[in-house]
DNA sequence: TTATTAAGTCAAATTGCTTGACTTATTCGT
DNA sequence: ACGAATAAGTCAAGCAATTTGACTTAATAA
């Protein structure tokens, strides 16, 4: 026999495994409902009490949950609350787009306890490692100046950059980070700070925030269209974030629309780039979101062709997502502050009939997400913490690796 | 504390789930690579020897797997590889097409044991329903005939049929079972059987079946496009069937392309209800593939329309399909015999640059997987076998359901 | 005042993976 | 031809973590 290609297999799992996830589990539990008792837990995970009681204590003994007031509802003994305790972990996310650098600080619940922004040099990794890692350094030195032991409980850091990745791209006019792409950036990141690194574009990363405290909290299903300086989407799919097989998945500003003999990919007329390019507002430029805001106010008339536009293309982008997926949700979240986002939902409405369901909806077909600067620094943020403390299938088996 | 709304959390797990799920990854092994030894089966799961050892005794009890020849490859003692018995396990599909239902008998390898077809009213499930019944009753009487002892081994039954479910469709052109949407059908079969029966749809059964014997054999992530009367996608997502929220994930055939103005759903323009459409072949007809088969080797103008306009079509389709999933492989399937798929797969051709790899590859970007009128019945079955033997998330929990 | 209900603990039982020593069978080197 | 090295596989004890069932505690309802 010529055995010599490599065993495939998918791993197994011990108890260390079940005990981890189980764990996970009640955090989980506690993230989305607030606050629980053991008895709820126990119910809710299908857990027995005892098991529950256990993995309770170790946590409150780790920090990462405390108890409240008791409960009186009803007969019985009253029930002690347990909810997650903000300061039981911190992570720090980084993002690195196009024009500016931007780092953060947030602790379990996603509260924001440090930030601070760089410039780092798109076209030249070698020099922008420096200024990150400088600007890690800052946030980190902000955020411990008063907690003396907490630089013990960061759980990583989580660094979002447009993707895709490791893709060779013909197109070079909306993409100026070439140069970062065959750059060994998590290394030298693990290397210069002796945290865990973890990478994703930034569409998956918004995706994460929104699961962790935005609108996507709790759900299972749902696709996030990130509309930034590029856009793509960050994907929810049964409950964990989807990356697909190269860290690729959701890229949704290259799928291609328009006239069929002269299709152009999303991003060409729903990203900001675009809507920037027509205004000649400068990408590096500071004011550029109150420039933005002023025409938008205004009613400029590039403005408006750019909402009607991206509008347009938005709306079967959201049809074929629905189609594709079945999510349980939409939800449109950007960079860009302000009215524009708002006013690009009013003009992407009303969606097109499509499979899911209209009627006894318990959250909207399409929805708002977060419009903020710093949205995808803050599902930056998020990512070790999901990776820490999700639920997730590969988080139960032995040989880890997503 | 209004603490009225329902608590959500995730399942826990216990010992038996991991135990559950290891000897699910052994199963899952030795279908991937053929036969291994337990010595493989440690290395290839991360479990320990004698981990796998007790597993492979029990599932060697069970009939499920059975030992060959000692190898001798080198120093040390000879190993002993174990492979899967196709007797282990049985299971049964069945197709419920527009115009025709199959009911196949397949082993736990994927061997066709027996084969029936019947004609169910499109419209009439109440009337159906015994058709099925007595469909299930021919097949199953017909495969146990020499296998006295092999009832006790069916895993279960598994359904497919067009899909979406649970939608109401304005367009019932190309829709002709509304009727059997509101039909209790899963539980009637259930009932009627007295097997585990679950429900699919079409594409997604051929996924099932392109993983466990076709094209995307231990793949993890792969887009299965299943051509049959309408059009659909099957996806293959970290290694499980994902299907939505509210199961109609990959409806690929509800995805509009074309000009902006006059956007038709794909499934006008690249089903083979079109095709027939425009060839005047009765989709009822016995004769259907042997008539169509003919034309297309008589290069009938009206086949070469369809497949350019499919191709083009599809060609798009692909290059979706690639950057919202970033999949291994795409693999179009379908129930038509003959050459028909090849020259679509060639009209497809060349595929769009995309976001996926084109060099070192091991397996194509798009690839043709079957091409059998039974593609879907042989998915079917598939279901109840992944069902039971392969490794999922929800496989290793103590509350099932997936 | 007492029965009922529910939360939570205690301690033993059980499941199933892990550990480390041991046996067995084969090839390689001298 | 022989011993050393190597690898497969078994044995038996150890251990981690959930489960089980009885028990305690504390509240409300009748």
């Amino acid at each position: 026999m010529n055995e010599q290609r490599p065993i495939r297999a998918k791993s197994g799992a011990n108890h260390e495994g079940t005990s981890a996830h189980n764990r996970r589990v009640i955090i989980d539990a506690l993230r989305v409902n607030g606050a629980l008792s053991r008895a709820d837990l126990a119910r809710a995970t299908g857990l027995t009490k005892q098991a529950v009681s256990n993995l309770v204590e170790t946590l409150e003994n780790e920090g990462l949950i405390a108890s409240e007031e008791l409960v009186r509802k009803g007969r019985g003994q009253p029930s002690t609350p347990y909810r997650l305790v903000a300061d039981g972990a911190y992570s720090i996310g980084l993002q690195i787009d196009r024009h500016v650098s931007r780092a953060i600080v947030v602790d379990l619940v996603g509260n924001i306890l440090a930030r601070a922004t760089a410039e780092v040099p798109p076209r030249a990794p070698e020099e922008g490692i420096g200024v990150l890692l400088d600007l890690l350094a800052d946030v980190r030195r902000d955020f411990a100046m008063n907690r003396p032991e907490a630089e013990a409980r960061i759980a990583g850091i989580g660094v979002a950059m447009p993707g895709p990745f490791g893709v060779e791209i013909a197109d070079d006019s909306l993409w100026l980070m070439q140069a970062w792409q065959s750059f060994p950036l998590v290394d030298r990141l693990a290397a210069g700070t002796g945290l865990a690194v973890s990478l994703q574009n930034d569409a998956a990363a918004c995706a994460t925030a929104e699961r962790m405290v935005g609108a996507a909290h709790g759900l299972d299903h749902a696709v996030c269209i990130y509309v930034g300086y590029g856009i793509g989407a960050g994907l929810i799919l049964g409950g964990e974030l989807y990356s697909g097989a190269k860290g690729n998945a959701g890229e949704i500003g290259m799928v291609l629309f328009g006239q069929p003999e002269n299709l152009v990919p999303l991003e060409h007329r729903a990203s900001i780039a675009s809507l920037y390019a027509m205004l000649d507002i400068e990408p590096a430029d500071p004011q550029q979101f109150d420039k933005l805001e002023r025409l938008v106010l205004e009613d400029d008339r590039r403005v408006g062709e750019w909402i009607e536009r991206a509008g347009h293309d938005l709306r079967l982008a959201v049809h074929t997502a629905e189609t594709l997926f079945d999510p349980q949700t939409v939800i449109l979240s950007s960079g860009v502050p302000g009215s524009l986002m708002p006013r690009l939902i009013a003009a992407i409405e009303p969606l097109r009939p499509s499979l899911v369901p209209t009627a006894g909806r318990s959250v909207p077909r399409l929805r708002l997400g977060m419009t903020d600067p710093w949205a995808v620094a803050i599902g930056a943020a998020a990512d070790p913490i999901r990776r820490a403390f999700d639920p997730s299938f590969s988080a139960i088996l032995k040989r880890q690796g997503e």
